[in-house]
RNA sequence: GCGCCCGUAGUUCAAUGGAUAGAACACCAGCCUUCUAAGCUGGUUACGUAGGUUCGAUUCCUACCGGGCGUACCA
């Protein structure tokens, strides 16, 4: 009784070689398959007597006699046939037996990961392409700890730029903003804020002597007292609350948070000794990091009025990071446009000694059937009326279809039903691709949707209610239809699925793996009677049901989604 | 100018260098006295261009065309 892992295992041992073993283009081909192609040329054969020789072999062997149960040379090609007598029981006891940590391995070895992910702006209004940014790094996040290392997921909020500057300058000036806020609840008052900030970029557009006022907010923040500086520190609680809500509103669980305003002051420290040390120097008046020599040009650190820009904060950020915590790499969830940045960086930090693998974690950009998102232009659509639109088109359409159902239960189903389409929108696409951000589109409840997959499971869960329990002794033999093959080799792929993706921080290879599991099942649904059948063949059936349910129940939590019994 | 990414069906996306390039949406025609019709079945349509490497290229390399991003004081 073998797993597919192990069967893999087995047959690069029989054969001696590393031959990549994949899936025939179509099942009734076989289980897998072997291209002799490279073997055949290596080896100076020719390749059809080769597939011949080696499907001999493999027919002889006595060590995958249990496990397989016919090879067949297919002109260049081998073809392996499974035993399912020994197969079927495999997969499903293997997920039966672990469940919910079914998928969970050791390769990571326990060895530590921070991941940075998140990165909001406090004063600044989240919107779909910091959700793209959350809804990333959680499933790196859990893949990693899957994975068996010790992840460290955090958070960075910059709470000190010029952003917060403008939106307090604002505020000061309209004073009926202000008590419009003061009066809102603890939870909208994240958002408003990012409304007030939208409205000072656009004031401030047009006033050129209120600059100098900005400055003098942010120079009176610094100095940590006065007035501006406690206004500061009020709003600035705001938006962490906000902050705070939507994570816990997307189930992400963060094990710190730092903020730039309380990095940036060892940052200058850590500039200065670069100074002294040759890593950074003085160009026109600033204070620059020259790396022309690594082909990394040049990055900027302190501008010639003295002020701080953006990677003095992060180089500290770094430092604090290395020393405060045993990690063997670094990941930071940032868009693709920063890509030569990251890259400026890590040098600077291994050229202070840091020898931790840094990775920098690129996705593109959620960008809007009518173009690049731009918060000045108002093309963007902020998280907040997201998640309403969604919750509203869930909410109509879960009470047209179960009018009985309570006005608790509606609302509960309609909110995870929004959740899990958003989250899984942004994770169906790969990492380096744009996603063109349809919201019409995007809030489809059918076709390759998050609702598809919780429909199915939703379907299964349901006749796991209706059946009788299992009387008879488990006869997995039972499990002889075609669609109940191709069911449950998906099943067993799913191991190897995570570890693909995790290898590759690319969550959209779970997303399409439990499209196509559902599919699956959605046909073998359709086309073969579960509960209806006969006792014996009932009860085998249930059980690859039941493992159905668990893979999509697992594969969705790594989604960072919720599987739902009833929809 | 230089660097990075992307060009696949009307649209949005798939395809470890391998067998007949797959889905979804949209459109058309069917399927509920059977386990949830938010489902299933059938139908139409595609690798930007030109070379090269290879037994074999959507995949690798080169050039070009088209789109996006970055490239010293934004983050």
């Amino acid at each position: 009784m073998e797993t597919l892992d192990q069967i893999k295992s087995q047959l690069s041992q029989t054969l001696k070689n590393d031959l990549d073993i994949s899936y025939p283009p179509s099942p009734e081909l076989g289980d897998l398959s072997l291209a002799l192609f490279g073997l055949a040329k290596a080896s100076g054969k020719n390749p059809i007597e080769l597939a011949q020789e080696t499907a001999e072999k493999l027919n002889k062997s006595p060590k995958l006699k249990t496990a397989i149960k016919e090879v067949r040379a297919v002109g260049p090609y081998v073809n392996i046939f499974l035993d399912y007598n020994s197969f079927t029981p495999a997969v499903i006891k293997s997920i039966k037996k672990d469940q919910d940590d079914y998928g969970r391995n050791q390769s990571g070895k326990k060895a530590g990961v921070m991941i940075e992910y998140s990165n909001g702006n406090t004063h600044k209004e989240l919107h779909i392409g910091h959700l793209r940014n959350i809804c990333l790094g959680d499933t790196i996040n859990r893949l990693l700890d899957i994975s068996g290392h010790r992840s460290l997921p955090v958070s960075y909020i910059n709470d000190f730029g010029i952003h917060v500057a403008k939106t307090l300058w604002y505020l000061k000036n309209n004073q009926k903003e202000y008590q419009k806020l003061i009066k809102s609840t603890p939870k909208n008052r994240g958002y408003l804020l990012g409304s007030a900030y939208k409205e000072a970029t656009a004031a401030l557009a047009e006033n050129e002597t209120a600059k100098e006022a900005v400055g003098k907010i942010m120079q009176e923040i610094e100095s940590q007292k006065g007035e501006n500086y406690q206004l500061w520190q009020k709003t600035r609680d705001w938006s962490i609350k906000y902050f705070q809500s939507v994570y816990q509103d997307l189930g992400v669980k963060f094990k710190k948070t730092f903020y730039e305003s309380e990095v940036i002051t060892s940052g200058l420290k850590t500039v200065k000794e670069l100074v002294t040390k040759g890593v950074l120097k003085k160009s026109e008046g600033a204070i620059i990091a020259d790396l022309e020599k690594y082909n990394l040009g040049v990055l900027p650190i302190i501008r010639s009025d003295g002020t701080a820009l953006y990677p003095v904060a992060d180089l500290a950020l770094a430092v604090k990071k290395f020393r405060e915590n045993k990690i063997q790499e670094s990941i930071y969830v940032v868009d693709v446009r920063q890509s030569l940045y990251f890259k400026q960086l890590f040098k600077i930090l291994q050229l202070m000694g840091y020898e931790q693998k840094m990775t920098h974690l690129a996705y593109d950009f959620v960008t809007l059937p009518s173009g690049m998102m731009s918060s000045r232009s108002g093309n963007v659509i902020t998280y907040h009326e997201l998640i309403a639109q969604a919750k509203e088109l869930a909410l109509t359409a879960t009470k047209d279809k179960h009018p009985d159902w309570s006005q608790k239960k509606i609302t509960q189903t309609a909110s995870e039903l929004a959740f899990s389409t958003i989250k899984f929108e942004m994770l169906k696409v790969s990492a380096q691709k744009t996603i063109t951000f349809d919201i019409k589109e995007a809030l489809k409840f059918d076709g390759y949707t998050a609702t598809y997959l919780q429909y199915t499971h939703a379907r299964l869960m349901s006749i796991g209610r209706k059946a009788p329990r299992a009387k008879s002794r488990l006869d997995y033999s039972q499990l002889s239809e075609p669609q109940e093959k191709h069911l449950l080799f998906r099943l067993a792929q799913y191991p190897e699925t995570i570890r693909h993706a995790k290898d590759n921080y690319d969550p959209s290879e779970i997303s399409k793996y439990l499209f196509e599991l559902c599919q699956l099942a959605n046909d073998y649904y359709h086309a073969i009677p579960i509960i209806k059948s006969a006792p014996k063949t009932r009860d085998a059936r249930l059980e690859l049901i039941a493992a159905t349910r668990q893979i999509i129940k697992n594969g969705l939590e790594l989604l960072g989604i919720k599987a739902i019994n009833e929809i």
